[in-house]
DNA sequence: TCTACGATCTGTAGCCACTACAGAAACAAG
DNA sequence: CTTGTTTCTGTAGTGGCTACAGATCGTAGA
């Protein structure tokens, strides 16, 4: 059919190596049910078409954005019912943005708390260190 | 010997309270030796002493500040054996310090990234998603 | 002293999202 | 046909807990 597309699909260590995701996590993906069987060769090997290495290419990137396997799950759900509008998409992403925001908000003062406890020590060869008097207050 | 603190130590449950570590969790520390195998009653439940509540607390403190167990470990090996000085402590807390900062910075760009895909989207009822294009895109 | 009920006990299994093997079989190049 | 790389399945481990189940302990009231 196509010089282009290949006709044999691809390997496992090939849409490994093409989306950077790990050999193992694909097969674990397939296991979890976010990817589909593939194809097999007469041996046994998994061999995927290009529609499946688009699927994976968008759980590589949803993954590095952060969302969840089940957020990426319901994304893939609504892709695969054909049964989504923008307006849905758009709630799920800024939902995840909100807890990245918490997240970055809780590392700001975890942030904080470590310089300040860092500024009252002397750094010298003393045995007797602020940080630690400060960690070892009960509360 | 003391009208304060009490003679017949703490159960599992009071330190857990006083802490606001997880009964169960408390346990886990034990079995994974950060905390001492306590004192039992007669019958076998635990009894704390003042000092392993405050022990209890440097980790719950340390945990929050996010420091790994293993972080915590060499903090507790330090102290366990006087074998400390201020500059090894500041030095574990900057490192720490680095890596919280590296955190930040990788959600930060999440953020970012998140906030442009969700402008691109008219959040409209089309079921025609410029998230969810992005997110397809083979790399 | 008995009873009732809450606290604690041990041991094991589950969570998330992978990652790391072992030992066997398949595939591709020369 | 040989050699070396890739892939196969299945299982177990990671961190840091958390959640049971089913049994025992502890204690306050009658």
């Amino acid at each position: 059919m196509s010089g282009i597309t290949n006709a044999r699909g691809y390997a496992i260590g090939e849409i490994s190596r093409r989306t950077g995701v790990n050999i193992e996590t694909v097969r674990y993906y397939e296991r979890i049910n976010i990817m589909p069987k593939p194809d097999r060769t007469a041996g046994g090997n998994r061999q995927y078409n290009y529609d499946q290495l688009k699927r994976l290419s968008f759980i590589k990137t949803s993954r590095e954005l952060g969302f969840s396997i089940d957020e990426i799950r319901t994304l893939l759900e609504m892709v695969d019912q054909q049964d989504f509008t923008c307006g849905e998409v758009h709630d799920l992403t800024i939902g995840h943005l909100a807890s990245v925001r918490e997240k970055i908000k809780g590392l700001r003062k975890l942030e904080k708390a470590l310089v300040s406890m860092a500024a009252e020590c002397s750094q010298g060869e003393v045995p007797d260190c602020p940080i630690l008097t400060t960690l070892f207050e009960p509360r």
